[in-house]
Order: C-alpha cells, then sequence, then structure tokens
RNA sequence: GCUGGGAUAGCGAAGUGGUCAAACGCAUCAGACUGUAAAUCUGCCGCCUCACGGCUUCGUAGGUUCGACUCCUACUCCCAGCA
C-alpha cells in the first residue's frame, strides 16, 4: 500500500492522486469496481433510482448508488437480498452501492423511541412495531451486501445544544458497537440476533456475489455547534475496537450550505485525510457540491435531483427551471443548450412541458435522466477542475452564473 | 305533443330563504422540495385593489320577501319516459 492510500482491507480501499487543501482527488477502490471522487452518488433507496433503469444511469454516467437499510428492511426483506445474493445481485445493478444505516429515516418517523439499547418504531408501511439497534443494522446491511455501509447514527430531536449533544453521545456509544458487530461480521459473515422483537437477521453462508468485505463509515454529528462537530470527528477518527477502524466516514446532519464550509473545514482536518468521506444527503444545489469538495468530501448523495425531476424543476447552467410553466409550452429548445444528457440531445422543452402536463410516466423518466446526468456530470466536472488547477475559477464562474437570477 | 328531471365559476359537481363569490374534485397559474412515508406538498383560482375593502354573479326576464343560487310566473335550452 503506497502512502497515498488507505486500505482496511484488501477488498477496500482508498487512493488520492491529488490534494488541494482539504480538497482531493481519489479513488475508491471496491469489490464491485473504482469510485473516481469527487462523485455524487445516486439516491437508490429502494433498490432503484427512481424513474430510472439501471441502465439510464450507467448511460448518465453515475459511479455508484445508495440504498437504504431501513426501506430494504421493510421490503422486501433483507433475508430476501440475502437469499438473492445481496443486492447487486437483486437488482441487477453492477457498479458499487452505499447503504445508509436507516438511523437518519427512523428519526424522521413519527413516535420514535429511542434507547441506549436502539430505536423502536412504527414501520410507515403497515404500522407494525420494530426495533433497530446497532448491531442489527449491521446485520441487515451485510445482509443486503452493498460494499459501502454507514453506522447506525442517531439524529437530534431538535436543533437545541442539548439534544444534539445527546445525539452525538448516542451515536458515538452505537458506532463503537457498530465497530464490534462489523468485526464479528467480518469474520463470521453474519450472526444471530435471536430476540424476539429486535429485527434479526439469519444467517449467511457461501453467498459469494456479497462482498468478502464490507466497508463501513462512521458518521460525524454534532450539528452546527462547532466544538460538537470537533468532538465527534476526533472521537470516531480514534476510535479503534476488537482491531476494527471506520474505513470511511459519513458527515451526517447537515441541512444547508450555510455555515457549511467552516463546519467541514474543522471537521475534515480532523478525520483521518486518506480514508474517505461521504456528505450524507446534501447535493441538491450546485454549491454544495463545491463546497463540500472543495473542503474535503469525496463523495455525495441526496434524493433532491430526482424528487425535483419527477414534479418539474430542472436543473440548467443558468438556475432552476419549472418545466411546468405556461412559457415552456411552445419553447422547442433544449433544458439547458450546453447539456449533453440524452433528454437534452433529444427533446424539447415544449415536448418535456406536454409530458409534464399529461401526466406520462416519461415525463419523470427524462426529467430524471436529465437531473442526475446534471449533479453527476457537475461533480466530474469538479474533479476536472481540481485536477487541472482550474477548481476556484470554474467554482467562482459557475456559481455566479448559476446564481445570478436569485442575486437581483 | 304530453309527463318528469335539469340548467351553479374553464369542466364536473355541492348548495334548496340570510353565516354564498359560492363546498369539493379536475384543469389553469405560480411556489416549494437536500442520508425519499414525496410522479408529492403549498398557494392562487368572477372583476378591481399591494392590502383593507369594494363590485358584479348561480340559463333569460319578471315577481314574492327586510333579504333569493334557494320560493312563484313566463320563456329558452338539455335529458329521460310516453305518444
Amino acid at each position: 500500500m503506497s502512502n497515498n492510500s488507505y486500505a482496511n482491507r484488501p477488498e477496500f480501499s482508498f487512493t488520492i492522486e491529488k490534494q488541494v487543501g482539504l480538497a482531493r482527488v481519489g479513488t475508491i477502490h471496491t469489490p464491485h469496481g473504482d469510485i473516481p471522487t469527487p462523485a455524487f452518488v445516486a439516491a437508490a433507496t429502494l433498490g432503484d433510482v427512481k424513474g430510472l433503469t439501471w441502465q439510464q444511469l450507467d448511460e448518465l454516467g453515475s459511479d455508484a448508488a445508495l440504498a437504504n437499510t431501513y426501506h430494504l428492511i421493510l421490503q422486501p426483506g433483507t433475508d430476501l437480498l440475502a437469499r438473492a445474493s445481496g443486492l447487486n445481485n437483486f437488482t441487477g445493478h453492477t457498479k458499487p452501492t452505499f447503504t445508509d444505516s436507516g438511523g437518519f429515516q427512523i428519526f424522521s418517523l413519527p413516535e420514535v423511541k429511542i434507547t441506549n439499547n436502539g430505536a423502536t418504531f412504527r414501520s410507515h408501511l403497515d404500522g407494525h412495531e420494530l426495533t433497530i439497534t446497532p448491531e442489527s443494522s449491521m446485520q441487515a446491511q451485510w445482509q443486503i451486501g452493498a460494499d459501502i455501509h454507514m453506522a447506525f447514527d442517531q439524529l437530534a430531536a431538535s436543533n437545541s445544544r442539548e439534544d444534539m449533544q445527546i445525539a452525538m453521545e448516542r451515536t458515538h456509544a452505537w458506532a463503537e458497537r457498530c465497530l464490534r458487530e462489523q468485526a464479528a461480521l467480518y469474520s463470521h459473515y453474519i450472526t444471530l440476533m435471536p430476540k424476539s422483537q429486535v429485527f434479526t437477521a439469519s444467517p449467511l453462508s457461501n453467498q459469494p456475489k456479497i462482498p468478502p468485505y464490507q466497508a463501513l463509515f462512521g458518521v460525524v454529528q454534532g450539528g452546527k455547534f462547532l466544538d460538537l462537530r470537533r468532538k465527534s470527528a476526533k472521537t470516531l477518527a480514534e476510535m479503534e475496537v476488537s482491531g476494527q477502524v471506520f474505513d470511511g466516514f459519513g458527515i451526517g446532519g447537515v441541512f444547508t450550505a450555510d455555515g457549511m464550509d467552516t463546519m467541514l473545514q474543522l471537521v475534515n482536518q480532523i478525520l483521518p485525510s486518506r480514508r474517505p468521506r461521504h456528505l450524507l444527503g446534501m447535493g441538491a444545489e450546485p454549491r454544495d457540491l463545491f463546497i463540500g469538495a472543495e473542503f474535503g468530501c469525496d463523495t455525495f448523495d441526496c434524493v433532491a435531483p430526482t424528487r425535483q425531476a419527477r414534479n418539474g424543476a430542472l436543473y440548467t447552467r443558468d438556475g432552476r427551471i419549472n418545466i411546468k410553466n405556461a412559457k415552456y409550452r411552445h419553447d422547442f429548445s433544449p433544458i439547458d443548450p450546453e447539456c449533453n444528457c440524452y433528454t437534452c440531445q433529444h427533446h424539447s422543452k415544449a415536448y418535456l412541458a406536454h409530458l409534464f402536463h399529461a401526466h406520462e410516466l416519461t415525463a419523470g423518466v427524462l426529467a430524471s435522466i436529465h437531473n442526475e446526468y446534471f449533479v453527476v456530470n457537475l461533480t466530474k466536472q469538479i474533479r476536472e477542475s481540481l485536477l487541472d488547477d482550474t477548481f476556484q475559477t470554474f467554482k467562482r464562474d459557475y456559481l455566479t452564473r448559476y446564481y445570478a437570477k436569485n442575486m437581483l
């Protein structure tokens, strides 16, 4: 292993090709292939990117996808995914995958009961009660068999410092348990958690399609409180249980780009530079990606590009437009004349507007191709600009133009 | 021709004496969406006004009443059944 790479296990490593301040250009190596970074990871919550086939996702340039453990536990069940030899084999997606732990979803549900043991909540599908613990989340993620897992974390109940600190400390306690379980799962592949009310995973055996090692990222919390963020980053960076350390880190609980630069500077100076960092949930706006990459994040995921696409909000170099607006009904130009996506190469705004007004499924498909391409491609361009030392100019020009209308 | 039913805002459809510019749905117009309970949600949606507020409406014309979309009369049109 070179000085520029990190490999907790031979099957997972991160190579840094260039560092510019906190920003870096690198490659995450996984059993399902490489992810050149910075990279935008497509949100595939239920095992698909809404509105897109895997082929379409592939063709627009996506290098990775992120599914959600909470959703997959509820349906189709992680036992089934294990039986199918893992998520990639089940879905037909061939590229690297992440799974989120379910923490974020659970805390957005009503009537969540948090104890030191775990989170108890009701399924949003049928209301049945379910408990997820750090251990069971790890087990479920191993059954899903993604390349990169997130530690089971807690989001704060409010923005108050007190709640933020409670959530952070619980996240740290759970992080230790996640590491312990990770070590156990790696050596035994998977173990049983035979408590009747706790989500339980069945033992796996001889599942060659499931990666032999599945990386685990610890999740930094602390909200807007910089001292908490500092403590969280330091604690997780130094955490080691049973010889197991985090293979990378997620930065969670970020809901706005305001103040994100300062927070990321602080956190990413503390996190070990040779391990990858994923900015959880951010990427609805170009500035999120620029700021994230500039201050040391390697991967991003966000539901906004596809959600907004389904709702008719489309990205252009000159800001976001709502394709359903009356003025686009007879506009025969592409969404963005500078865009090279399939949709912009083949279709006009008028056609898209018509499909949206007619509630055709194809509207969401074509719009999702465009929006997902937009963020995936922008992140690739950021990577290129870091490589050829044009990042600052690129960033300034891009953001000035994108937000010009909003700065009037 | 007779009998019965009906005509409400762009469309559909509530309302059967005051609290009705008029429920609700759709459409229109606009906005929101950041680890997806989201192909969802919010607002607007007769005219004037930034707004307070004002004005004109419920097939047409007239009447009863303090007051009518709601009651009466005539007319026009639509639907069903019977001839």
